[in-house]
DNA sequence: TTATATTTTTAGATTTGTCTAAACTTATTA
DNA sequence: TAATAAGTTTAGACAAATCTAAAAATATAA
């Protein structure tokens, strides 16, 4: 058993990630877009990230993660998630303000630390995001999301989450109170641009087909 | 302005440790035993820091922090033992279990973070092993400490923290509960060996030089 | 004050993660 | 299917931090 450098651990992040987000096989090109480097720097990790047996990968054919790999990644979004709701609960942050730190924090190895954070945060499902929070053994919640731009007129969802989690997008959010958690209602969708009209605690705004496709929602029930 | 790297916030810590702890020069060899690296890769850093101005280094003739380097030695020290505080006083770690975890947090880069952390944490003035932790200009309180070696049979006194941080000596302390804070007075001293048989709580504990010379104290009185 | 011992520095490698430019493989399209 | 485009890998280099072994400087001691 190895023990993963940060990079290793930002590597194998990505291309969890990646194999979970679009149906695409993992290419080279997709995973140094999304670590910022370039292809040949992929392609050299990608080697002694095969050699340490956390993903499979062929030459010119792509990668899958093995399930040595996906324990190590799911580790760290476990520590990144739990850091995050860390910073906002207890130190309040704002949302968007929390992801750099996280991946700073993530990083640090002690596991009975993040036993004991995880312990005195409640045991948390969610990060502040909506994200589920892996647990020890890496499953998590997996709550059926779907996004908002699918809702019908008239209908009530509570908001999750989102797709998009650039600081931009989750600034813009916060200013019309669009947190996970939160209520909202459709009261129109037009036809021509497919932007739709919401009601959030009696407030009303319009938001563009590029912002409801960004939020993630589910059904309003009261019960549970 | 550089933005050091771990390892040079590292170099920087050490040689601020040992300026202010023996009163010889800074030499090559006495940092490459701190650091646990041979004397040629401090020669190697020794340089990079000249460099960037955060010491005074010439061939041979050993080694001065400056204004800078001491600004940023400062400002680890602090991140360092406000960690620790949170890792004591919030996760509740013993004292002996904080340090390695507080070595990787101390890099963790924001200042902001650092400041809702000392905001949350009711701005300590010292952390779990009785250093004064700097504030944010690098300032710290210096209360007039000396060696339980050096009191006076008879005498009552506060432990106010250790000079031998090694995990072994802080369990050792934390059996006895001679933790910082606790008020201890010196029933006798052998003339022996200088051994000492000292009151804590009502309980009576014989301690060797070699103890009692690595817990720092001061008197006991009873006003602030 | 030489000779010897100790300390420090230099020279040359190594590892990790990165890069550019060139070569090679796979996919696309005319 | 042949030509071209797109994607991927290799080759060779570089920076950071480290090492060992040898050379140089300083300190100690007969």
């Amino acid at each position: 058993m190895y023990q993963p450098t940060a990079t290793e651990e930002n590597y194998l992040k990505a291309i969890y990630h990646l194999s979970n987000t679009g149906t695409k096989s993992v290419n080279t090109s997709s995973i140094a877009t999304s670590m910022e480097t370039t292809a040949a720097s992929v392609t050299d990790m990608l080697r002694k990230l095969s050699d340490k047996e956390w993903i499979n990968y062929e030459k010119y054919k792509g990668v899958k993660i093995t399930r040595k790999g996906e324990k190590v990644a799911l580790g760290i979004i476990r520590k990144h998630r739990l850091w995050e709701v860390f910073l906002t609960n207890v130190l309040e942050f704002e949302w968007d303000e929390v992801h750099q730190m996280a991946e700073e924090l993530e990083h640090v190895s002690s596991e009975e630390l993040i036993k004991r954070l995880d312990n005195f945060l409640g045991h948390p499902k969610f990060d502040p995001h909506g994200d589920p929070i892996p647990d020890q053994t890496g499953k998590m919640e997996l709550h059926d999301k779907f996004n908002l731009s699918a809702g019908e007129p008239g209908e009530k969802y509570i908001i999750t989450g989102v797709t998009d989690h650039s600081t931009l997008f989750l600034k813009h959010l916060r200013k019309y109170g669009l947190l996970p958690g939160v209520t909202v209602s459709i009261a129109e969708v037009m036809d021509y641009d497919k932007s739709m009209l919401i009601k959030v605690n009696k407030e009303k705004f319009h938001l563009s087909l590029e912002v409801s496709r960004n939020i993630l929602i589910k059904k309003y029930v009261l019960s549970k």
